[in-house]
DNA sequence: GTCTATACGCCGATAGAC
DNA sequence: GTCTATCGGCGTATAGAC
């Protein structure tokens, strides 16, 4: 804690990042809570205990809410771009697609009781008057945009559109599954999209 | 979608309603406010105004803003039942589902601004504490046990799972059109999901 | 039945000690 | 950089006049 372990790390200290990653705590306790129940309902108390942080403390990091919000959809960008870097790793776009859907398949848990991570989210800030809602959409059209060059690169021309109905099928039985508390629906529709998905690479 | 409301309802004083019918229009503000603000970022006070009742007489109508949550999900359910009490006046099923179909579409500029009514407020009781997500998750039910009736109807075995594949596909391109603010995908998967229709109908 | 005035708690944000 | 104490505002809900 004393100015003793200072040189250590020093390297080349990344802008934010101190000791204790306190900032990189507050950002993924933002996403969870957020996700878990929602924007509105949480609470910087919430989002500070989560993240072992003392609650005034916040302040040093973000000025205000919004703040912690949009650090919390930059995270959901930050995921998704991991994410499909994972899928490139497979040589087939089919193969990257169904793994995307076997994600989120494997998520059905979680979805059954709070829903899809970021489409909760999306919609939610779709309802405020902050600007955040321009960043949740360009979350959104970067996946959208990653599905639609997996169809191309199957020589799919309607590759946008079928990627549109990709990614509604897959917020629609987030919504479902939600709803109705049931994650088997998650299991049966994840079933159809990769059978749907075979069909149109081998047809 | 808003019915009778009409003027010979006096018959037989239905146990609250009274001259001005503040109740109604209560119900109807909050309806018509959680869908454009949501539930959480709704006061009492902007029910009240949109309902052109003074604040705190409100609460001789609902004792809580729980109890005003709950009657805007009847609603909804009322609303549900009138829909497809109309569209049962059509002899072919493929039809009702069809129309059905047509009305989403015909609120695409709705969808895009604030997303779908029921939808978006299920996804939001979903992340609260009280009972109120069993009553919504009944609505969600009905809607869908209605279409599999009809696919039903239309010989198909298999018409739950694809009721559950028609409504997961209008709550999906409801989120999409939302958060990227475009009614354009709307009217799209609305053309596909009649095609789609059609085919199961006449294969 | 209708409406005003107000109590009360909670939350976002700030000031400033260490 | 870290944390405590606290302010100001808002929103739900109540008391009680009309």
């Amino acid at each position: 804690m004393t100015d003793s372990e200072a040189g250590a790390v020093r390297a080349e200290a990344p802008r934010r990042a101190r000791r204790g990653g306190k900032r990189e705590r507050l950002v993924e306790a933002s996403v969870r809570v957020f996700h878990e129940q929602g924007v509105e309902k949480t609470t910087l108390a919430d989002i500070a205990r989560v993240a072992d942080v003392p609650v005034g403390n916040v302040y040093y990091y973000f000025k205000t809410k919004d703040q912690l919000v949009e650090a919390a959809v930059q995270a959901h960008h930050d995921r998704l771009t991991a994410l499909t870097g994972r899928l490139e790793a497979l040589p087939d776009p089919a193969d990257r697609l169904k793994a995307l859907v076997g994600g989120w398949v494997e998520e059905r848990e979680t979805a059954a009781r709070f829903g899809c991570p970021f489409g909760t989210l999306a919609t939610e800030l779709d309802k405020r008057d902050d600007g955040l809602d321009l960043a949740a959409a360009e979350v959104m059209r970067a996946l959208i945009d990653w599905v639609a060059g997996q169809f191309g690169a199957l020589g799919r021309p309607d590759a946008q559109a079928l990627a549109v109905e990709l990614v509604a099928a897959y917020q629609g039985m987030s919504v479902l599954t939600h709803t109705l508390r049931d994650p088997a629906i998650m299991t049966a529709q994840g079933e159809r999209l990769t059978s749907w998905i075979d069909g149109l690479a081998h047809p």
